[in-house]
RNA sequence: GCCGAUGUAGCUCAGCUGGUAGAGCAACUGAUUCGUAAUCAGUAGGUCAGCGGUUCAAGUCCGCUCAUCGGCUCCA
């Protein structure tokens, strides 16, 4: 009999019978601990089962439970099983279609007519429970994919058909676990008793291989750990999460509503949430004209013409809204703002020397979003880019590239963002514009984020239809990513509208644009930061830094005037003078999250001074208004890098 | 836009199988003047998202529309 040498990465080495399977090799190489840990393993670098047998020498690394590869493989396990749930259930004319692991569980899309309903969850995952304790073992078997597609044709599965006549490879393979059988690559774990702590959790549309022409599918999501504590934890973030919710955030501290009356995806900002907005304004403005940028305001609607020069009617048509005709001439609204920086640079003649020309400004656009994109702040119909347009020369893209992002990520850390994932897009399908065009700009925005010492991931065929671009998605404190910034280089807007600037030699010459915006749009952005902040906003942009809370009525005019001193000293302070208790006015500017109040009594006024409790609940010794102003100014100089009030 | 769920007072939510709306908080009035997360009492407030239908009778059943939520798609 031959032979094999089998090894364990990193660890022992042993000779065993050929065709022994991979679980009889851990046996004899490896702890019992770490055996009972092992949910597959990677043979030679790919994951494998268990049960496999091994042919020839080989290097196994166990797979073990909680590991991220262990977990998906729990995960892509409890699809089946969840399937193979649906399958007794309902009936086996409820067609599968795909069922993998994802980020935080699982899927499986299933074929069937009548909607599945929260009730039917705990069917399903009693019906689970019952497949788990019959210890099935996951059998792979193999066969080639025509006998394949017969296999499931007699079945009615008419999606996995579908599957599999796309397939390049010969042979393909399938796990059994009991009655239920499905096309698999595998691995998985070696029987359903591993399954022990799952939980269905929603259900949802969608379109069989993401295809809005296609037919509509139930997606039934779960998720599932190894060890329940892992499960209470996952469904305690999620609590978390629903607790920093900027839609209920931004109902609760009153700082923006949406109204049916107004219209969907239209954001009304109430007064917290302006002065929230103004803060971040005014910083931004501010930072962008210390870096060399000069402000712009434009209009919100043109003549349509302006639109088919820049090509945004044949490229951007279907999400801008109709026109409205004045005086005979069609109008539109702006989906975006840079032809009318196109405009303004073109009011003037332009010489190289004058290059880089930044111009900024928080302009407000209009595109068309489906219903069932919108979703609170992050995605509107209405919104203010933080954009801003730089014209340069060809020789200077790449260092203005470096400066922006530059500038990018100063602004982003500043709001407590210092973690991100930066995807550089190439060239779509759908594009204007020569090669030679899209390879130099590609090649100064990679240069310019080596140079800057970013990573970054290639997106290729993301980018936009005039050019590439470099998106930074941001991480917030739950670890979730949003994309904000976007760096987007353009050949196609200078062309179509003639941009020149003359060169030294005198003659004119065609300037690049760069399109950019930080932030993205105000209200993502500050949707977002509610999200990062859980509604407790960092001192210097807390709509509210303060507010005077009096014991008695014996104290309001003692208030009254610490309140306008505080008040001329640019501090952001309110009072609550009501004949209330004080436990009662704690309360409420505890729930809408105002850093500091200042609690006035008899003892304060006699002295002169306020006590000051922060948000945290702690206590400072008191003070006069005068410290308590030093105290927020350089509290809020900390918070942004400079004096803000 | 598509699939599913939801829409009752400013907010959070009750209202079983159809019999012409209810609570808590907020608001308002009065009392209470109080030291670190809700003082007590009273008053007022709703074309039950909108439109249409079934019925003697609709918040409740049916249809359409609108919006919201979870996804798909899309994306700043």
């Amino acid at each position: 009999m031959t032979e094999i040498s089998v090894s364990i990465r990193d660890g022992e080495t042993g000779t065993f019978p050929q065709g022994i399977t991979a679980a009889e090799a851990l046996k004899e190489l490896v702890s019992n601990k770490l055996r009972k840990q092992t949910v597959a393993v990677l043979r030679d670098g790919v994951p494998v089962d268990l049960s496999v047998s091994l042919s020839g020498d080989s290097v196994l690394e166990p797979v073990v439970m909680n590991s991220p590869a262990g977990l998906e493989i729990l995960r892509h396990s409890a699809a089946h099983i969840m399937a193979q749930a649906v399958k007794r259930l309902f009936g086996p004319e409820v067609k599968v279609a795909i069922g993998p692991a994802i980020d935080d569980g699982f899927y499986y899309d299933f074929d069937r007519e009548e909607p599945f309903t929260p009730e039917d969850f705990e069917r399903i995952e009693k019906q689970m429970a019952e497949i788990v304790a019959t210890r099935r073992p996951f059998v792979r078997t193999e066969m080639p994919v025509d006998e394949a597609i017969k296999f499931f044709s007699e079945r009615g599965e008419t999606y996995k058909v579908e599957l599999l006549q796309d397939m390049e490879t010969e042979t393909v393979s399938f796990y059994q676990q009991g009655d239920f059988i499905d096309l698999c690559r595998g691995p998985h774990i070696p029987d359903t008793s591993w399954l022990k702590v799952f939980k269905l959790l929603r259900v949802a549309g969608s379109y069989w291989r993401g295809d809005e022409k296609n037919p509509m599918l139930q997606r039934l999501y779960g998720t599932a750990f190894f060890d329940k504590k892992d499960l209470k934890k996952y469904l305690y973030r999620q609590e978390e999460a629903r607790k920093r919710d900027h839609r209920k955030l931004g109902k609760e501290l009153r700082l923006f509503t949406i109204q049916d009356q107004i219209g969907p995806g239209l954001i009304l900002w109430q007064p917290r949430g302006a002065m929230l907005r103004r803060l971040i304004e005014d910083y931004w403005k501010d930072e962008h004209y210390r870096n060399g940028y000069e402000l712009l305001y434009t209009p919100h609607i043109a003549r349509q013409d302006l639109w088919r020069t820049s090509g945004h009617l044949d490229f951007y048509g279907e999400n801008m809204y109709a026109p409205m005709e004045i005086d005979e001439i069609k109008y539109q609204l702006k989906p975006m703002n840079c032809p009318f920086h196109i405009a303004i640079y073109k009011s003037n003649k332009h010489s190289y020397r004058e290059l880089p020309i930044r111009w900024c400004e928080l302009g407000t656009v209009y595109r068309y979003e489906r219903t069932g994109a919108l979703h609170g702040l992050l995605r509107v119909r209405g919104f203010t880019q933080d954009d801003a347009h730089i014209f340069c020369r060809p020789d200077q893209l790449e260092d203005e590239i470096f400066n922006i992002l530059a500038l990018n990520l100063h602004i982003l850390k500043t709001f407590g963002f210092d973690q991100y994932d930066v995807y550089l897009s190439t060239r779509p399908e759908k594009y204007v514009g020569s090669d030679e065009h899209w390879q130099l700009s590609t090649d100064a925005l990679k240069r310019a984020l080596e140079k800057k010492g970013l990573g970054y991931e290639i997106d290729p065929g993301e980018g936009v239809f005039y050019g590439p671009k470099i998106d930074i998605k941001i991480k917030d404190q739950l670890g979730r990513s949003w994309q904000c910034s976007t760096i987007q280089v353009d050949f196609n807007l200078p062309e179509r509208f003639d941009m020149k600037f003359t060169g030294e030699d005198g003659a004119g010459h065609r300037p690049i644009m760069i399109h950019r915006a930080l932030m993205g749009s105000l209200e993502r952005f500050i949707g977002v930061l509610i999200e990062q902040y859980a509604g407790a906003f960092p001192l210097w942009m807390a709509p509210e830094q303060a507010r005077i809370l009096n014991i008695t009525g014996d104290q309001a005019q003692y208030c009254e005037a610490v309140y306008s001193r505080l008040r001329k000293a640019g501090v952001r302070v309110e009072k609550d003078l009501r004949n209330e208790q004080l436990n009662y006015k704690i309360r409420e500017a505890q729930l809408i999250k105002v850093p500091y109040m200042l609690i006035v009594g008899e003892r304060e006024k006699e002295n002169g001074t306020v006590t000051v409790r922060k948000r945290s609940g702690e206590n400072l010794p008191p003070m006069t208004p005068q410290e308590f102003v030093e105290m927020v100014r350089s509290e809020s100089e900390e918070g942004t890098g400079r004096r803000m009030t």
